[in-house]
RNA sequence: GGACCCUUAGCUCAGUUGGUUAGAGCGUUUCCUUGACAUGGAAAAGGUCACUGGUUCGAGUCCAGUAGGGUCCACCA
């Protein structure tokens, strides 16, 4: 076996491993009968996506769930895939485009799709590549892609069904209008912004008395050509007498009526509120109850139009909105204008103001919100942290219909066919229901020449709300069945973020509980049965990550730099359940030299002595002689089996930052800094060694097992160097790991059980050792190792420093600890186990001495009657339980016993 | 307007049913290249747990309120 290198050098061994994984099918989900399923789908990056902090953070914890639900004996699957991501594909392809000027329209639909799957295979999705840089063990073979032909197969039947099932119908509504897209939103894809404006406060002069207005405030001028009424409240008595009357309109010169509505706020500047159907949804509803009618002054992509008059005609919206300012100026319309901050509705995609407009969409009624709702409530799909469900039962309670249809050219292309000369917007609700005049199906109408389809694409979400199941051969039986979807149906765990709880989670519960296995019980029709919601990750300042700011570093890099399992430790280090994390590379840093520190300690163990039999744990139980035990092995047998336990337990509670600090604190101070410096000279002598070398081998292969999800790469290499995969030096992925009981267990059956109370006395020794280490520093002579120690003790004390001297003195850094019934004048120190004197050839600073020991006396005194206080206390002692009340007395006991003992030591300083 | 989250060491954060003297990493100070590791080791300094009140024998932890910061939902022109 090759001597392990003095550092962790982690590109070819990340390099090497994940060849041997693919290459040995260790990621391909498998159907396994009689064993238990454990199945992730991957959320779907965009194809467009490149790897950043936050995807790294996703999809390390979906690894990490996939590779311990294999090591403990499940059959994990993890599907990967990439979402088309309509509206931002386009936009990328669009913009190459408009390089060499042209637009979508030059090259027409067929050529312009076939344009975006060039693009889609030369640039899209190196995302996926990207990640198994960072060790994702997906089952690579099942990617998938929203667009795949199989599965738009799949989206395509969704709708069919829905539209027959009575949930998707064709209207003509208000919607949220993206201008630069030139498309539909979903209310989820418009962000509000606060947004700094004008508001301006215009008057409309009455008709019938020249010389008298109604004034009114708006912040869209622009849009007053397109007014068609002023409404004012109908107990309002500023206008009791108006209404019914007429007013001029300014711009676009017209009459329109002044009408009472429910609607207007009478408290808000002057109470009356110019009514412009076409442009607000408020403004439309109440157009609606009136009868008015609609002035629409925009072009698709905000512009005016002709309906606006001639001066405002052909004008940009924010052009037309100072211009319209102007010309009211010069006619005496405007009356005001003050700065004004008000909200403001934006497309996500492409970060412009969105404009409400009436245009004909497809919509989908929702199925089964009440069940979805009680998915979550009752449990059978569980969210991790439990507040969101909370928000989620939120959005549920005032759910809207859903605008599922996209002006795009990317997409899954709406399957209703039109019966060719019909005007598609002039149809009633009966006629869109009518088969000789609207087709709605999967293959289309067998006489195409006689049909038109829909322009429309499908909204992304609409593909991706499929994706747990279709991504498993649904609906087809005989692919179900090639894809193992009753094993491995639900899924087990779905790993995202909060911010797509509505545009995905929820979705997918409802399309879940609708399509998949009808008739059975909602715990088998659920999606997945846990949903983990990552934090979002900021930067120092605690911003968001964003490409405009620069501010994200590419992972890529930072695997260069700290190695893939040094980016993964780091990374779900500082990623606490439920709360957004502050980027800081120094932790990942941190997470780079806790590698370095394991590939070191592993080294140690090979230069200690040869490898025994480390082909199984019951190989390496084997060598263990629990007769030979001293405190030391007890305790780190104990302390390993405590980690494993915490392990286990947070796991169970989707606690993984606290598991990789478990497993840090525990390798790094329990094994490294105490056991492996306690084993050097354990190793010295042949009586111990053996056993020694076994029980670093069982902690150190467990400590693999337990740490293989969040490392993969440096663990699977040194279970290789150590050889525990045994003589066919099988793969640590094939391993299983066991649960801190069966540790126990094992441990139990061979005598080697961990003693408490030999744990314990570890405890008391580790502290001992830092009391003399501390008394030495306070001397000057931390880097010497010659001191002599004198300790005044009592038998039982002294019999403990004695079964354990040699590693003690190595430990403190002292060539003798000799026990004396008194000493004076030497620097000292009060420990559990007596009182330790540094045996100081040059005279002693008494003053410096005196004061340290007075600094210890009063802090101790601050202690003491505060227990005492406790314990005067009446009510505490009939009411603490007693495990507590025995504590703060053995407590108290101790701390006298230590004052007393200090005071004693201040006098004999004279 | 509604909901939720946060405020603990210089910095970034843990702290799981309330119970000894509140922890980690980084940073700082001092010392150490001793044959696993300087990507390391040892020691040390540093916190009235935002504030106020309540419940309790006992509160960083539970409750109410206040202040500051953040997120989501709704949105009045």
């Amino acid at each position: 076996m090759p001597e392990i290198t003095k550092s962790y050098e982690p590109r070819e061994v990340e390099k090497k491993w994940y060849a041997a994984w693919l290459e040995s099918g260790a990621f391909k989900g498998k159907v396994a009968a009689g064993r238990e399923s454990y199945s992730i789908v991957m959320p779907p990056p965009n194809v467009t996506g490149v790897l950043h902090i936050g995807h790294v953070l996703n999809n390390t914890i979906q690894d990490i769930l996939i590779r311990r639900a294999r090591l403990e004996g499940k059959s994990g699957l993890w599907i990967p895939g990439l979402d088309h991501a309509g509206i931002a594909t386009q936009a990328v392809v669009e913009r190459g485009l408009r390089k060499e000027k042209k637009t979508r329209h030059d090259l027409g639909r067929e050529k312009f799709i076939e344009t975006v799957w060039e693009w889609r295979r030369e640039k899209g999705g190196t995302i996926l590549q990207q990640l198994e840089r960072l060790g994702a063990s997906c089952d690579w073979d099942r990617t998938q892609f929203t667009m795949d032909p199989a599965y738009s197969a799949r989206v395509i039947k969704v709708f069919t069904e829905l539209f027959q099932r009575g949930h998707i119908y064709r209207g003509k509504r208000m919607v949220n209008w993206c201008p630069a897209s030139l498309t539909a939103l979903s209310d989820e894809e418009v962000i509000m912004k606060p947004s700094n404006g004008t508001l301006y406060k215009v008057r409309y002069e009455l008709v019938d008395a020249p010389g008298q207005f109604v004034q009114v405030s708006t912040t869209r001028p622009e849009t007053i050509p397109g007014d068609v009424a002023i409404a004012v409240h109908p107990d309002d008595p500023r206008y009791a007498g108006m209404i019914g009357k007429k007013v001029w309109r300014p711009l676009n010169r017209g009459q329109i009526p002044i009408i009472a509505d429910q609607a207007v706020d009478p408290k808000f500047g002057s109470g009356a509120l110019k009514i412009t159907p076409a442009h607000d949804k408020v403004d439309y509803e109440v157009g609606q109850r009136h009868a008015l009618p609609i002035v629409d002054i925009l072009n698709a992509n905000a512009t005016l139009n002709e309906l606006a008059g001639p001066e405002l005609a052909g004008m940009e919206r924010f052009a037309a909105r100072k211009k319209s300012a102007e010309l009211m100026k010069e006619s005496g319309a405007l009356v005001g204008e003050e700065p004004y901050q008000n909200n403001v509705g934006y497309s996500e995609r492409a970060d412009v103001p969105i404009e409400p407009r009436l245009t004909w969409q497809w919509w989908l009624r929702y199925p089964k919100i009440e069940e979805a709702k009680a998915a979550v409530r009752d449990g059978h799909i569980r969210f991790h942290p439990e507040r969101w469900s909370k928000v989620y039962l939120h959005w549920l309670e005032n759910i809207q219909d859903w605008c599922i249809s996209r002006q795009l050219w990317w997409g899954h292309r709406i399957p209703v066919w039109y019966r060719k000369g019909l005007d598609k917007d002039a149809l009633t609700e009966a006629e869109l229901k009518d088969p000789t005049k609207v087709h709605v199906s999967e293959k289309g109408p067998s006489d195409p020449e006689n049909w038109v389809q829909e322009d429309d694409v499908l909204d992304t979400w609409a593909s991706s709300w499929l994706w747990p199941f279709a991504t498993m051969g649904w609906p087809d039986k005989a692919e179900m069945a090639r894809d193992g979807f009753d094993y491995f149906y639900p899924t087990e765990t779905l790993v995202t973020g909060p911010d797509i709880i509505f545009f995905w989670v929820a979705r997918m519960i409802m399309a879940a509980l609708e399509f998949t296995r009808p008739g059975e019980p909602i715990g088998r029709r659920i999606p997945f049965k846990n949903v983990y919601f990552t934090g979002i990750i900021r930067d120092a300042q605690g911003r968001k990550m964003s490409k405009s700011l620069g501010n994200s570093p590419d992972p890529l890099d930072l695997i260069d730099a700290y190695g893939a399992d040094g980016l993964r430790f780091g990374v779900i280090s500082i990623a606490p359940q439920g709360q957004d994390i502050r980027f800081q590379e120094d932790r990942i840093e941190q997470g780079k030299n806790f590698c370095n520190k394991l590939w070191n300690a592993c080294r140690f163990r090979q230069m200690s002595g040869p490898a025994g039999d480390n082909s199984s744990p019951g190989a390496i139980l084997g060598r263990i002689t629990p007769s030979k035990f001293d405190a030391d092995d007890h305790a780190i047998l104990d302390r390993l089996l405590s980690a494993t336990r915490e392990v286990d337990r947070c796991f169970t509670g989707f606690e993984f930052s606290a598991a990789a600090q478990a497993l840090y604190g525990f390798f790094w101070n329990d094994f490294c800094d105490w056991y492996v410096e306690v084993s050097k000279s354990k190793l010295q002598s042949e009586d111990t060694k053996a056993n020694c070398l076994a029980i670093q081998d069982l902690v150190l292969r467990q400590t693999l097992l337990l740490l293989h999800p969040f490392i993969p790469f440096i663990t699977e290499e040194l279970w290789a160097q150590l050889g525990y995969g045994g003589a066919n030096a099988s793969s640590i992925t094939e391993s299983t790991v066991e649960d801190a009981s069966k540790c126990a267990t094992a441990l139990g059956s061979l005598g080697a059980a961990p003693d408490a109370s030999q744990a314990a006395s570890v405890e008391t020794m580790k502290a001992f050792v830092s009391q003399a280490r501390a008394l030495k520093a306070e001397h000057n002579l931390a880097s010497r190792r010659d001191v002599k120690l004198m300790l005044i003790t009592g038998d039982s004390a002294w019999s403990l420093i004695e079964g354990n001297l040699s590693k003690l003195l190595r430990m403190a850094g002292a060539a003798e600890i000799t026990r004396r019934e008194a000493v004076d004048g030497a620097p000292a120190t009060v420990t559990a186990l007596g009182t330790l004197y540094l045996d100081l050839a040059s005279s002693v600073d008494v003053g410096a001495e005196k004061a340290r020991i007075t600094k210890e006396i009063e802090a101790l005194a601050k202690h003491i009657s505060g227990t005492e206080a406790r314990l005067a206390n009446q009510a505490f002692v009939s009411k603490a339980p007693p495990a507590v009340l025995e504590g703060a007395r053995k407590q108290l006991a101790e701390q006298q016993a230590k004052s007393a003992e200090l005071q004693r030591l201040l006098k004999s300083l004279g």
